[in-house]
DNA sequence: CGCGCGTTTGAATCTAGTCAAGCTGGGTGG
DNA sequence: CCACCCAGCTTGACTAGATTCAAACGCGCG
């Protein structure tokens, strides 16, 4: 790599007062690359992009920060998107009483900052949990790419829908009726999301406290832990200290869904009309492409 | 109680006559069917875009609804997302044991279907609460559209980055300790969600029932109706039914965040260095722009 | 070694869920 | 027109489950 491509990135901004200059060679001194292509960046995302087409050249910074290091703050003026490239981080909202509340738990291949480009501003607080390695995507840089290939494009569009799937999800677990399957529910998506970035997904370390679980899950410190004694006492799972092993995966996922009796909102109706999908009087090919 | 509000809209089609031409304030006949273009699209969403420079002959197709049909369900293939015109709908996730949970309730502005893009089937089922005009934006045109135009390229993150910004704030209410602080959220969520679309917001009807509050809240419908009526004694509000009107529009809002004594989550560190920004090692003016 | 932090566990309290009964209002059919 | 029905709502009593307060333990670290 050459600095010739880098000169692109700098822009005549006003730049903020956070920023440190160093410079490429006193980067390469430090451990750990420092730049990402594209493709480097598509594969951590999981989005598929023939990178030989386009912007192979292009290259994106990386950043590092330290266990208990803060990222960003609730506020500060959005520039740039982050994709974990190693490390663990949480995020929290701060109302202005002061409460915290733990929002997420990025992990490597995850994307921080997605709310900050309706809102122009950081919309949470990131902290890091382990030392990092996060790759910044400053946006327009990204939006240009994207508008100038249409294959971005699309990557770009389904990565900010992957993201809205996976807080709906979190609704769903946090929607669960009790402390169980919340706990459960956890443990499992846990599991998932280690096991796709190539960690064992039945025994894994837990990088936060349990405090944090629980203003995660909207539990107490105290029934997380109980909650994990209890399922280590069934034989569910394996708990000690942060080290979580899972024995029974299947009867997990089972007890993240199924409460313990009945259906929780019961039924609900879908009003008078029968379930049956009607799209009515539609043009035809007025849907198609 | 008599039905109050619905003044501009007043979507009250005679049963066979779906179609029936009635000029609802943002849409244009042609064959008997509502169009509307992409400024009259981008108002709805709130979102600034100068129409006159592109796209401005492009029209997009209303679809009707009546009260109690389903909009589209679960699995279903993706073609479009919807944006809400008139009317009230909720979205609910079904897992496989036949729990169902209430997602979001979509009204006038709303997007409907933005968690497809990434997994392209759809992912919840919506169903209408009220008769109901929705504009189909069929996503491969949109997305064209996007891509000859940075605006409403720009546009189209905007509008998926603010979903993500209302599903986290819907996190953070599902995330509030007792169930004072979740029914006081939620009225003052619908309260600014009325008022942004022209409706009172000190006084409303409630399109959905105590269960599907429930639901959405992750309580029991006699939770929700104890905690209104609690809400109703104290003075706050006022509830007839499914007419609710706030009193006491700052005290609620301080109701959301502040439970009943001391933080939930206690104080949450943010690790071992102090809450002080910073950015190590970045190459100045790597993150503007 | 002692200190602090995170964790576990126990006991008391209280919130929210569950079950059940009664109420209300809108719609239907005789 | 009225009686009836039914879905939705309210309210009460009881109970299960989560929070709170408190104490004690393990572990890493200066």
């Amino acid at each position: 790599m050459s600095s010739v491509q880098m000169p692109e990135i700098a822009p005549n901004f006003p730049s903020s007062a956070v920023q440190q200059a160093i410079s490429i060679e006193a980067g390469r001194q430090c451990k750990g690359k420092l730049w990402s292509n594209l493709t480097e960046v598509c594969d951590l995302l999981h989005i598929p992009f023939n990178a030989s087409m386009a912007g192979g050249e292009l290259l994106f910074q990386h950043v590092q920060f330290k266990t208990g290091q803060r990222i960003h703050t609730s506020g500060q003026r959005f520039d740039s998107l982050c994709i974990v490239n190693s490390g663990f981080l949480k995020t929290v909202s701060i109302d202005e009483c002061g409460n915290e509340q733990v929002l997420s738990f990025p992990m490597k291949g995850d994307l921080l900052g997605v709310e900050s480009i309706y809102t122009k501003k950081y919309f949470s607080d990131t902290v890091a949990l382990s030392d990092c390695n996060l790759i910044l995507l400053p946006f327009k840089r990204l939006a240009a790419l994207g508008h100038a290939h249409a294959e971005i494009e699309n990557a770009i569009y389904e990565m900010l829908s992957r993201e809205l799937v996976r807080k709906q999800m979190m609704v769903n677990m946090l929607g669960a009726p009790n402390a169980e399957a919340r706990v459960a529910g956890f443990l499992v998506s846990l599991s998932e999301r280690y096991s796709e970035i190539g960690y064992s997904k039945t025994m894994f370390t837990l990088r936060m406290t349990r405090n944090e679980i629980g203003s995660y899950l909207g539990l107490s410190l105290e029934t997380v832990s109980r909650t994990l004694s209890a399922l280590h006492e069934i034989g569910l799972i394996s708990v000690d200290q942060r080290v979580i092993r899972i024995k029974e995966l299947d009867l997990l996922k089972l007890l993240r869904r199924i409460p313990s009796s009945k259906s929780r909102t019961g039924r609900l109706k879908a009003g008078k009309s029968p379930s049956i999908i009607k799209w009515p009087q539609l043009v035809p090919g007025s849907l198609v492409n």
